[in-house]
DNA sequence: TACACTCCATACTAAAGCGTATGGAGACAT
DNA sequence: ATGTCTCCATACGCTTTAGTATGGAGTGTA
């Protein structure tokens, strides 16, 4: 039963854990089932070994969820600030936050699930910090779209209670949520419905976006 | 309200508690603290009894969740549908449940707290037929409003994420939800921009083909 | 009085999960 | 070979919670 050791097989698994491999498991817990899912022993099963491992990494269960927050943390900044951040047309950006945040799933998941533990300080203060930066860009993409200071507010609050409302209703009503090209009506028109500069050029394209554009496919 | 079987004492509590009492104080501990709150004890201890009364009631927890669902599914049912179902005026309905979805902090909580128990699938369908009637409703309030199959089935999904983006936002970032006349500012701000009213609708819904609809005209 | 029914308290068992203590197998250095 | 360090297995104790078994106080009924 004891897998082998140290086979150092054909890379696809390591002979030693590290933290790191704990804290993924424990976001994939998470979005898997909450976190009432991160729990030591059945991700020790999960990952081929027993409490001893953990124990030797972690001091205890909070230590865990502290590095999976800041993992966490990580990969949003990464995943979806440094994606859309290679643009300045504010008009662009918008859009391609739109687009990331209907394309990942698992993110999404990851979110609702971690902000459902309210009554873990730690956690929801890591959701507040990556729910803050997130509006803050969008804010600041409203500014550059010439807004007024409280209309950039107003709007980009407005884009981002869109934005993870529909996280939610693909989580709870999945077929709510239009598919293929029918998900492109639908994201086209919050798109022009929440970007005001939109609805004046209605008959030019932007700069980087075609037609068509292929939606579903970002992963 | 049960009827008290015999009363006794000056009114605090009645002697003998009822199902639904149970059901109740579950939403209640669902609301703050999740479904791992749910715990026949601690319920048992907040109530003044011991868990020889719960299982006089329930065969087990899943029948006390079970309970608990369907009065929340009652009183979604009540409280939100009938309050709004007494206007005609479309746009009014839909205004109606804006304002009626703002307003109910402990609605929001709940709602939350039960969609993020994804891996219960009694909770799940209930977390969906209430999705899908609200959904519903607001697809034939969109209706009224002689909007196209497709367009009002778009609009309605979009208020509804939007609608339920603000009560997530709400509860993991209070303070960027705008207060007291602020608020209304950003309240009208959503409301114009969700109900496309009186604008003459092509039955053209990939473009956004309106002309110059006014962003900060009505008080 | 005798009996039954309702509602709950008390006292258990069983299981799951957190945390600890300890030992052991392999790798590496001396 | 000996020791040491890393990483993990095993065994154990503790707490919480679901669920059961049983009795008992209060009330109604024959």
């Amino acid at each position: 039963m004891p897998a082998a050791k140290h086979a150092q097989g054909p890379g696809s698994d390591k002979q030693s854990l590290s933290a790191d491999d704990w804290a993924a498991a424990a976001l994939d817990a998470m979005a898997a089932g909450g976190l009432e899912c991160v729990a030591i022993e059945p991700l020790a099963r999960r990952l081929g070994v027993t409490k001893g491992s953990f124990y030797w990494h972690f001091a205890n269960r909070d230590a865990l969820i502290e590095a999976a927050l800041t993992r966490w943390e990580r990969e949003e900044t990464d995943d979806i600030m440094v994606r859309v951040g290679d643009t300045n047309d504010p008009y662009e950006r918008i859009v391609r936050v739109f687009k990331a945040a209907n394309a990942s799933y698992r993110s999404g998941r990851l979110y609702l699930a971690l902000a459902a533990a309210s009554d873990r300080p730690a956690i929801q203060e890591a959701v507040r910090r990556v729910s803050e930066r997130r509006l803050a860009y969008l804010y600041e993409c409203y500014r550059a779209l010439d807004l007024s200071e409280g209309d950039a507010r107003r709007w980009s609050t407005f884009a981002y209670a869109t934005f993870m409302g529909n996280l939610q209703i693909r989580r709870d009503v999945p077929e709510a949520i239009p598919e293929n090209e029918q998900f492109n009506d639908y994201l086209r028109l919050m798109i022009e419905t929440l970007i005001p500069r939109a609805r004046e050029e209605k008959n030019q394209s932007t700069s980087g976006q075609q037609q068509d554009p292929p939606l579903q496919a970002v992963v």
